[in-house]
DNA sequence: GCTATTGTGTTCGTG
DNA sequence: ACACAATAGC
């Protein structure tokens, strides 16, 4: 039935703009997609109309999301509506797709198509071997911030050649040179990294028009989701895709762009009717998720940056309570206050655990709301940190498997060689670097070379060469699932911590018996896409790989869910909880150096407000741990700049320690006090150069006060010191 | 080559 | 406070 679905079931239950971003299929569109608008639906109703009512063939659509979970959940929806005709159609993030194209044609580039792809801790590695070859001291030259700019560089869409083009002084020149050997040490080990797998498409559509025209001819309709968070290159390829047919659909929200630090460019969706002067623009600024007060207080904290286009949300739920804010003692405090709300909103108001999240800006602050939780027996459920997949023993196995099914991947080697320890060190492996770098060989084939020179350390290396060997024989042709399990067994890793028989060996244990868990999951999946000549064992390489902690999460009913602002981003919860409102901690301190990073954060808070549909919480504590000692905090200028009409105030110290309830405008004077502080203190702080209508020009020389009654001494170059009240004095920097 | 100790930086966020 | 890396000592 749903093969042959109508315009009209299509179309049904879509607002007028919904419907208009859904129907007009043709040339370039934007649609500007406020939080909880009902984006998603758009998207899916899109693709479903294409092909259904435009009868467009699936495989001539791609849509482009930015996590696997975003586009799984896309795709689902997609098929409920078309049924099998949806088959062929590509609902993808922006690296699954580019790793499926080079897969096929990076032949071009230099490559073999059994890439391997690197991940963080593989590129950090990587780069010191960089800086080794290029006999520079890692001390002096950061290799992680140097990763970090061999990363932006890749955002942009900056090759080695033009890096080094670009440098105007020693230390640009410098690392210029490591990004160079970085990827000359990639190309060695028949790698990419995250960074590399969009880059070089565009390079590949870039120099070889020819495979350029055949993804042009295969994708008639493109869309992306999120584009207010693509980077640079990510434009260059969606203008590529899109040169001809120009039938371009993007959607996304410039007041929810939080990854500029990534290298996103908000001047992708900004400059986008510039690109296109005859793109059609859809604003759907109705909102479906929050309740009146939650998007007054969001919309009002979004609206003090300059840098913005005015978009006015609204929403019909005009009824819903008032945005709650408890300032906290400390962060015990705060996470007993949050805890404690739970319950009772899951107890006296029949919620569900799993109807709540807390979301705080940085991962470090998931301890206190974890340790509360436990001591309440609270299921939860924290997303991100540290990583399923980049954990020492997972990383080791999976190790195994990339060496065996490439050879050259030379960091796999490395981690395979040490697990479990074989008593083969840092020494045979410099020297076997040394060999491979000099006879520009592998560092197996290298390795090999000093199995044959005979001694103690030869014969435990050839033990190990022919095991490999063995292996990679043994191995081919298995499902995921079992050539895992043999290799966990013949390498020694799990004897080696069966042996051990500590916790935390056991905990590892318990670790690679998910990882096996995951991979027959993945093989029960895959069992009928045999049509990919490319073997089990790398499809799920491949998937491990991309693969992020938000996309295994699932919204499980019985669980609180625990995770950053960022990973909340297109998710929803009728309870939300946003912790740690405090200059310094949100907005971060990091992100705070100028009114750019400020506004960031201001986007991201709206964000994190946004996902709220039917209650808001928000909480700062006034002192915390931080890097394992004390800090004192100022509450967020964010609080401030929620109107006083939508907030509920609690504070600490009722009897039995309850907190009390200060009613809807009372707020306590010396936190909105402290505000002003923050605030101030950071623009107008001794030093600066100031210009007063009638004084003149003058250095600030000291500021009391607080609020409308600061006061700031100066001193005029022509009129000498005077003190002046800022609330009059239309002061102005020099 | 391996292990215990000391030392360092970490916490801004992600695919 | 804590994890991880570098170092020294065996």
């Amino acid at each position: 039935m749903p093969a042959d679905a109508r315009f009209e079931d299509l179309l049904a239950g879509l607002d007028p703009e919904q419907r208009r971003a859904v129907e007009t299929t043709e040339g370039p569109l934007l649609v500007l997609a406020g939080a909880g608008s009902g984006k998603t639906r758009v998207l899916v109703h899109r693709l479903a109309y294409l092909v259904g009512a435009c009868g467009i063939p699936p495989e001539g659509l791609l849509a482009v999301t930015f996590t696997n979970k975003a586009a799984g959940e896309m795709r689902e929806r997609v098929e409920k509506l078309l049924g099998p005709s949806a088959d062929g159609l590509w609902v993808t993030t922006f690296h699954s797709a580019c790793v499926r194209i080079l897969r096929r044609d990076i032949g071009h580039l230099g490559w073999s198509r059994g890439f391997v792809i690197y991940d963080e801790a593989d590129g950090l590695a990587t780069v010191k071997e960089a800086l080794r070859r290029l006999d520079l001291d890692p001390k002096i030259h950061e290799p992680r911030r140097l990763r970090w700019r061999i990363d932006q560089w890749k955002n942009a869409g900056v090759l080695p050649a033009a890096a080094a083009a670009a440098a105007h002084d020693h230390e640009a020149e410098l690392a210029a040179e490591v990004y160079a050997g970085y990827q000359r040490l990639l190309a060695e080990s028949n790698a990419l990294d995250f960074g590399d797998l969009i880059l070089q498409t565009v390079e590949l559509f870039e120099r070889f028009p020819e495979v350029l025209a055949h993804y042009r001819r295969r994708w008639q309709y493109l869309l992306v989701d999120e584009y207010q968070d693509t980077n640079r290159v990510q434009y260059r390829l969606v203008n590529q895709l899109a040169g001809e047919h120009r039938n371009l659909c993007v959607v996304g929200d410039p007041d929810q762009s939080i990854y500029a630090w990534r290298g996103a460019d908000l001047r992708n969706i900004l400059d986008f009717e510039r690109d296109y002067p005859d793109a059609q623009v859809v604003k759907l600024e109705r909102n479906y998720r929050s309740t009146q007060p939650i998007l007054d207080g969001a919309s009002a904290v979004v609206a003090n940056n300059r840098a913005r286009k005015e978009k006015r949300m609204f929403t019909d739920r005009a009824e819903g309570e008032a945005i709650r804010l408890y300032e906290a003692l400390d962060d015990r405090d705060e996470a007993q206050f949050v805890v404690r709300s739970i319950l009772q909103a899951v107890r006296g108001e029949g919620r569900s655990f799993g109807e709540c999240a807390i979301f705080y800006r940085t991962n470090a602050q998931s301890r206190p709301f974890e340790e509360e939780l436990l001591k309440y027996d609270v299921p939860y459920v924290v997303v991100g940190g540290v990583r399923f997949y980049e954990r020492a023993e997972v990383k080791d196995a999976l190790s195994w498997l990339r060496l065996l099914s490439n050879l050259a991947d030379g960091m796999a080697l490395r981690r395979a060689l040490a697990s479990p320890p074989r008593g083969i060190g840092k020494a045979t492996l410099e020297r076997a670097e040394e060999l491979a770098a000099s006879r520009g060989t592998t560092l197996l084939e290298a390795l090999r070379a000093l199995a044959g020179e005979g001694g103690r350390t030869a014969a435990k290396l050839g033990a190990f060469l022919s095991l490999v060997d063995e292996l990679a024989v043994e191995v081919r042709g298995l499902l995921p699932a079992d050539a895992l399990a043999r290799v966990l067994d013949r390498s020694g890793i799990l004897a080696h911590f069966e042996r051990e028989g500590t916790p935390e060996a056991e905990a590892r244990l318990e670790n690679l018996r998910e990882l096996l868990a995951g991979a027959e999951d993945f093989g029960a999946v895959n069992a009928g896409s045999g049509a990919d000549e490319r073997s089990a064992i790398e499809l799920f390489l491949d998937q491990v790989a991309l693969v992020s902690d938000l996309d295994a999460w699932e919204r499980r009913a019985e669980r609180v869910s625990l995770m950053t602002v960022h990973s909340a981003k297109g998710l929803e919860f009728p309870l939300v909880f946003v912790v740690g409102l405090e200059e310094g901690v949100f907005p971060h301190s990091a992100a705070s150096h100028d009114a750019a990073g400020i506004e960031e954060e201001r986007r991201l808070c709206y964000v994190g407000m946004t996902r709220a549909m039917e209650r808001l919480v928000l909480t700062c504590a006034a002192e915390r741990r931080r890097y394992g000692s004390r800090s004192y905090g100022v509450p967020s200028r964010f609080l401030r700049e929620i109107p006083p009409e939508v907030v509920m105030g609690f504070v600490p110290g009722g009897e039995d320690g309850r907190p009390v309830a200060r009613g809807r405008e009372s707020r306590s004077l010396d936190y909105a006090f402290s505000q002003d502080e923050a605030a101030e203190s950071s623009t107008l702080r001794p030093g600066l150069r100031v210009r007063h209508p009638i004084f003149g020009e003058g250095t600030v020389l000291e500021a009391r006060g607080l609020g409308d009654g600061r006061k700031l001494e100066i001193r005029f170059d022509r009129v000498g010191v005077k003190t002046v009240l800022l609330r009059f004095a239309n002061l102005e920097p020099a």
